[in-house]
DNA sequence: CGTTGCTACACAAACGTTTGTGTAGTTTAG
DNA sequence: CTAAACTACACAAACGTTTGTGTAGCAACG
């Protein structure tokens, strides 16, 4: 800035303000200064910025692990929606430690991110470490995996409604006795995937049945573990919701060693449209989470935020609807390719 | 630091030095200052040392996406040993665009990142947006994909060992026309990839046969109309070897399509051991990438570079040893359960 | 004619660290 | 006993921006 400065025989305040478009300088200045800053190939040092501002132009996300589908698609729309807006986007991961999550959180603080995006770790149950970052200012949004009861700015699924329609597309298709794997209770997506369980049941007038609600982390073992219990129950079971792909994909695995037919023997149906359910054999439905939209959700949210910086606080919650995948998994009689 | 400099009676000076444990400091000033830094919860502000020193604490990444399993893999690894060395990462998408490329290679050196770690997009043919970053003395480390002829610092995977591999894999089962679905060729990985697949056959003494070499994006579309155009040749073959599993699992769907039997008319392997390799019916033969690995050598290699910033250059490069992972598509006549 | 409100710019103080240089006093080596 | 080396600290200048305040000229308004 300086050498533009002296080139032009004006002060840096007048660059500073011609790069930024400031009003108090002239549109001749302004031009004069652009162009003298191309051809000097000027790179401005958005630290330094950052550093008088007191903000940067970086939006730190915390998700718990970056496998899969569901968030490296959340990212990905976080990053297109962040760098439309001139964001960059520093992303660490909590490995679902609460612990890891906290030094995650000021990590982000530490590196003057304008705003913080997170997913919350499986663990976490107290949220004091949030408190540092709606001190400082920084904007924070939750998504998906969001705090209980505290009043935040979020975007979710609609968990509870996906999960009904699930279910209700399996008793649509004539199935009764519908089994549902859950995931920990205290993360509000899973309590609201069961909860759109119960409701669409209640709406075939069916009581739900404890001994077939299995609870468990939701992996492929814990799906195969839970069918394997289910299988074991006197009176037989035809149909399975799962809270989570991964689970499903373990119960279908137990089905098939077993020889049982799926859909015809039990009908299975899953939760978040991983790649891999239009793979396996037979396809698997699945409800489809909007990762991509989710992200953008996120971004807007925070834009909105950090717009209005000391704007009273007043809680907003983006909710996304859901879409079902219906796939060979679920489907009575009917044999056909392809996902939708 | 103000706070404490003026609490302790002595200059920020002292305070700035006792905390980065200069030796010029007395032990136990040391601990009066750490002490009360702890209780006063002093914060410090990364991004004005960033300033002063012109290196900050942040270690860029830049990779084609971060969807399937090899790339979020070695972030992990990335993360991992960068957060060890007390550095986080921020991570940009070029999907495979150059120019996606090189404006996320600018805004890492605007952001004063450490270092910048890269896996080249698909049609990145020139190199000079990477000029910039050595001559800013910024360390550069390529993995996987990696510039062809330019003198760098890089780690990869042996290709050309896993590709010799598979097909000598498959050779040893008895297979003697063995297909190659190829990616792009001006891509180092597919180079040698193919590379080792000709040498495994050469050391059968099986002279190369170009229509059976077919070259594609690697897309499971791409795999699926490359198998198809295989069935199509008068002569038939009895395996296919991939470089991408996608695209293994395009061949797999047409072969079941056409009720072709895996592995008994003809074996499958791929390469990648992406996750649905396991889920696949047949289970799919892989050749593992060592994802981990391969960040967490990158985030090695960029220590030593940054730890000698103005050492003569001299090229490194490190080349982890793949794995095969044989599973159901290429075992002749066994059938056995579970991945290795 | 005095006030207000523009336009167009410059001065200089921040932002929170790091670090070269300086200055004592104390120890060690020859 | 003197020079060199070390310990322990302080001063003040950076790093590259942004921004509140000031100033000066000029037009418009009542």
């Amino acid at each position: 800035m300086a050498d533009l400065a002296r080139e032009l025989g004006v002060s840096m305040t007048t660059i500073s303000r011609a790069l930024s478009d400031h009003h108090s300088i002239g549109a001749a200045t302004k031009q004069r200064v652009l162009k003298l800053a191309k051809k000097l190939n000027y790179q401005p040092n958005h630290l330094a910025a950052a550093l008088r501002k007191g903000q940067s132009r970086l939006l730190g996300v915390v998700v718990p692990y970056i496998e899969g589908k569901f968030f490296p698609s959340v990212i990905q729309g976080i990053e297109q929606a962040a760098s439309k807006a001139g964001f960059s986007v520093i992303v660490c991961q909590s490995h679902e430690e609460v612990q890891l999550e906290r030094r995650n959180v000021e990590t982000l603080l530490n590196a003057q991110v304008a705003g913080v995006l997170v997913s919350l770790a499986r663990n976490t149950q107290d949220f004091y470490h949030f408190d540092k970052v709606r001190s400082r200012g920084v904007p924070l949004v939750f998504f998906d995996r969001i705090p209980p009861t505290e009043q935040v700015n979020s975007v979710v699924l609609n968990d509870r409604e996906g999960a009904l329609q699930a279910t209700r597309h399996l008793l649509e298709q004539g199935c009764r006795r519908i089994a549902h794997l859950a995931g920990p209770a205290h993360l509000n997506i899973y309590q609201h995937r069961r909860q759109g369980y119960l409701d669409a049941l209640a709406a075939y007038g069916i009581a739900p049945n404890a001994d077939l609600i299995i609870t468990s982390d939701m992996t492929t073992d814990d799906g195969a573990r839970a069918m394997r219990q289910l299988l074991a129950l006197p009176e037989p079971i035809d149909a399975v919701f799962a809270a989570g792909d991964s689970a499903i994909l373990g119960a279908l695995q137990v089905l098939k060693g077993q020889g049982i037919r799926v859909p015809q023997d039990i009908a299975l149906a899953g939760f978040s449209n991983e790649g891999f359910t239009a793979i396996t054999e037979p396809q698997l439905t699945s409800v489809d989470q909007r990762c991509e939209e989710m992200g953008e959700a996120a971004v807007r949210l925070f834009l909105e935020l950090s717009a209005a910086p000391d704007a009273p606080f007043v809680q907003r919650q983006v909710v996304l609807q859901p879409e079902l995948f219906v796939r060979e998994s679920s489907r009575q009689g009917v044999l056909s390719l392809g996902g939708r």
